[in-house]
DNA sequence: TAGTTATACGACACAATGTCGTAGTATACA
DNA sequence: TGTATACTACGACATTGTGTCGTATAACTA
């Protein structure tokens, strides 16, 4: 089993790939646009930084063939969502997710709705065979 | 609806919360030497800080009725295990819980247990009238 | 009363994050 | 061709959180 535990992105990050997530690829300007509405000179910068080190970690593609960059997620907000899950499993339950859903289905932190919808997506699997 | 949003466990955190879970109340001296096995004197002040700080945030309750306190969790890792996930999901999936147990069962990170092991907690739930 | 053990907390090093500024490079246009 | 404009690259800084240590002070023990 391939371990990631990706660290949790931060704020700022955070706001970048959710852009990133909604649209295929983008500009830096674009980014700078969305975030700092009233974008300063030195807002440009920042941008730059924060898609730079979210390319480091490897959350971020960067096109490189045009002289103005485009930016995309390198990795999907499910899969994401997913490596953190996985790490809360982890870290909390012996990486078992019953214990998780458990307490919030006891505290009613789930809705009645959302539980159906688990169960039909458990209801598709459990059934199944091994399609290729 | 309380938003709680608690900031998640550091690694030393975490170890500690890990023995207050599974014991009822522990000393600090207890703490060090679990984390610490062959301790030098200066790790003393590391737990205490360590533990204050935890009392701070409100994850650890301390007894002062003795000289030497007693420490214990003031939240159980069901409750903060709950917490991080709907934080997760508040972040990523507008609150909902079931777009991230999608991608796990789609990517086969749940296993046919586990999966079995949920719809039996869910199925508990889903035809159940209002106990009191 | 001396010695040991506990708590309280200031202080530091380190890393991560968000920010800004500046240098260099490519592009556009007069 | 030369100047202005926009972009990338990246060093630097302030702030914050974390883990660590040391010291001061209180309490208990012999």
């Amino acid at each position: 089993m391939t371990r990631v535990n990706r660290a949790p992105l931060a704020n700022a990050e955070l706001a970048i790939m959710n852009l990133l997530w909604q649209s295929d690829r983008l500009t830096a300007r674009h980014i700078r646009e969305q975030l700092y509405p009233d974008a300063t000179k030195a807002q440009h910068g920042t941008v730059q930084r924060l898609l730079q080190r979210l390319e480091d970690k490897g959350y971020v593609a960067r096109d490189r063939s045009l002289s103005v960059h485009l930016f995309s997620a390198a990795i999907s907000r499910q899969t994401y969502a997913g490596q953190q899950l996985e790490s809360l499993a982890d870290k909390l339950t012996a990486g078992s997710f019953a214990p998780l859903i458990t307490h919030l289905v006891a505290e009613k932190k789930i809705s009645r709705d959302e539980i159906n919808r688990i169960r039909v997506i458990l209801d598709g699997q459990v059934n199944e065979g091994d399609p290729t």
